[in-house]
DNA sequence: TGGATATATTCGGATATGCGAATAAGCAAA
DNA sequence: TTTGCTTATTCGCATATCCGAATATATCCA
């Protein structure tokens, strides 16, 4: 059988996919992508509570996401790769697509009207 | 500020990431991917009761990451992309990037042995 | 060393998630 | 309609996650 069982693998993939699971970090990543920054900037950016940011990266470190490298005070936070963005954006396009795929639904459901004038545009 | 704001679009974002960060669930796409199945196939194939089984279909159908067509007594799923495997393979890479990171690090840290015998393959 | 700045961690409570067990609901054939 | 098969949903509980507030740690400079 070629389905992988639920061994460690599939809890340290899912701990990945956790990681990005949440939308302050989906934005933390992105920021990071812009360029790196400490977490004061962060903390700027995000309008966010510092331990909040801190947190979150303490999450995205640990799973090796995102990298941070103190220099002096700070500690400059950047993408391990701008690889996981590219994941993000993929996402992103799942997402658009399937908002796509709703609203046709929605039109075709509600028969007696034309296509829905609102397209979330992503 | 290029930086995009924590709006509802970016909770959908989050939707779709938690919804693949979940073990069984990553093997529920993976077995999808081979080939379309029915719910009792799934149970089979993942060794998992039903209603869990269910359960998870359920949040990837409302993400519409896979899709359902009923037929006869059995609802078979199927993925709605397979684009969904290559996000999740490209993280799997991540994955294993970052575990040759790390047993590098540990190598590094204990300097006085060679490079760490068990090296983990994804 | 002492003070100021920057970052990390802890604590407690609210919310969310996952699971097993039981049950409900949908469909087909007699 | 009744029976059997398949899938979906509900319930209760345990666990995990998130956040704000407070506190601890780390670094630099005087």
């Amino acid at each position: 059988m070629a389905i992988p069982s639920l061994d460690e693998l599939d809890l340290l993939h899912s701990h990945i996919c956790t990681a990005v699971g949440d939308p302050k970090r989906i934005q933390i990543l992105y920021a990071l992508y812009e360029q790196p920054r400490n977490v004061s900037a962060l903390v700027e950016a995000l309008a966010t509570p510092q331990p909040t940011i801190s947190r979150h990266l303490t999450v995205l470190r640990d799973r090796s996401i995102v990298v941070a490298k103190r220099e002096g005070q700070s500690v400059i936070y950047s993408l391990s790769t701008p690889q996981i963005i590219e994941i993000l954006d993929a996402m992103r396009q799942i997402l658009r697509d399937s908002l796509d795929h709703k609203s046709n639904l929605l039109a075709n459901e509600d028969s007696s009207e034309a296509i829905t004038g609102e397209t979330i545009t992503v």
